[in-house]
DNA sequence: CGTTTATGGATACTGCTACTATCCATCACA
DNA sequence: TGTGATGGATAGTAGCAGTATCCATAAACG
């Protein structure tokens, strides 16, 4: 298969093909001659997963090529790979200085972390992400919602049960790569997926309650 | 308050304010003279909301422009409002040509919408990233996950109870601005928090199961 | 066999976003 | 009275994700 078709098969332009194989997104086609390359079904499915990770996860471009790197990778763990998934999808974030606000969150996190057992790691980039946030709602006056964070922790537990089920579900003849791969993409388009299914959740119950053309109590 | 105090408090560089002011995120302090304005206690939510959304959920400037624009609204609906935060965090995505994958698709979101009785309008932006997350799931043989739709969806409603709860607690002296307010938060940083939770569950069962130096399988 | 089209590889350019920097006339404050 | 901050305007920047162009060669077609 040559860049052409590569490029039908998958929607994606041919200088875009180009660009991820400069960033060592895509492994270079098989040359036949000095100006010649094929590629195959591996690159197929390579492309759809960057395209994947790129346009629907929101993933940089830069981060999709770490994951791509653990998952190539075969001395990393599988725990080493899910946290260069993790750190694709959070946001590097360098805290300056803690506010009051922030050590307050940190102590909420801490209680959490402690009373479900859960065992992470300190520099967890989602650690970080969710004091901030916490302390953000609580600034924000909004410290209801933080109230609720072990009944959303419940929720959360389900996903990774979820998740968890579907990965040790699947038939025996699945290789450690392929295991590999489905967790870092349960990961990540998972994520993607709760999203927009909490959304679609939330509008339903919107449009039940809030339709009305002000902002009166629902009916009934 | 002037300019550089709003600066201290909230922690964005003045220049940074400036832009926010140029862009109408915020708006303009009470001209004292013709080069003096001075901002209140108003600006510094309003900055603290904007940084918020900007930093911690990645809303791009210009939807949150639109999500404020919202809040400021006193004709619009509170669903609508809620459209408009829906918007700001769903990546606007024009479908070009639809495969077949993406009917199935298509087919299993409306099969799923009519079990539960939700209400969806047609131009839902979660929608598309829904279903073309799901198309994808299956286009990278991963099908196991898009199974679990249906338990996704179970999970995903008991947030929308703990949030309509969690607005509905509030005190009786709460104004409708506030609800609102309160509603957008809990929408937009809501997905911040419960994204950064469901890594740290995943974390921690990583690191119980798969912290090995190797793709084993795990210690019982 | 000659011509048109496609390819790999390299380099340069573009559009967008979210700021930063600079400038200036004015103003507050010591 | 002078030093620094302010509002407002305009211009510049860095990073990201591609696009565009060029070239020498190779494949496909008539």
């Amino acid at each position: 298969m040559r860049i052409a078709e590569l490029s039908r098969v998958c929607g994606v332009p041919v200088p875009t093909i180009k660009y991820y194989l400069r960033e060592n997104l895509l492994p270079p086609g098989k040359l036949t001659s000095p100006n010649q390359a094929s590629y195959g079904e591996a690159h197929v499915r390579r492309l759809r997963l960057i395209r994947a990770l790129v346009d629907l996860a929101q993933v940089p471009v830069a981060r999709v090529k770490e994951v791509l790197e653990g998952l190539d990778s075969d001395t990393m763990s599988l725990h080493d790979q899910i946290g260069r998934a993790h750190r694709a999808i959070t946001p590097q974030r360098q805290l300056t200085s803690t506010t009051d606000a922030q050590e307050a969150a940190a102590a909420q996190v801490q209680a959490l972390i402690e009373s479900r057992g859960w065992s992470i790691h300190p520099d967890a980039p989602a650690l970080t992400t969710l004091v901030e946030t916490i302390a953000a709602l609580r600034t924000l006056n909004q410290d209801h919602l933080a109230g609720f964070l072990d009944s959303y922790a419940d929720a959360v537990e389900k996903f990774t049960e979820l998740e968890v089920a579907a990965v040790t579900s699947r038939p025996d003849h699945t290789t450690p790569d392929q295991i590999a791969e489905s967790v870092i993409i349960g990961t990540i388009l998972g994520e993607t997926l709760i999203s927009s299914l909490r959304l679609l959740a939330q509008e339903s119950i919107s449009a039940k309650r809030w339709s009305a053309a002000s902002t009166d109590t629902p009916p009934h």
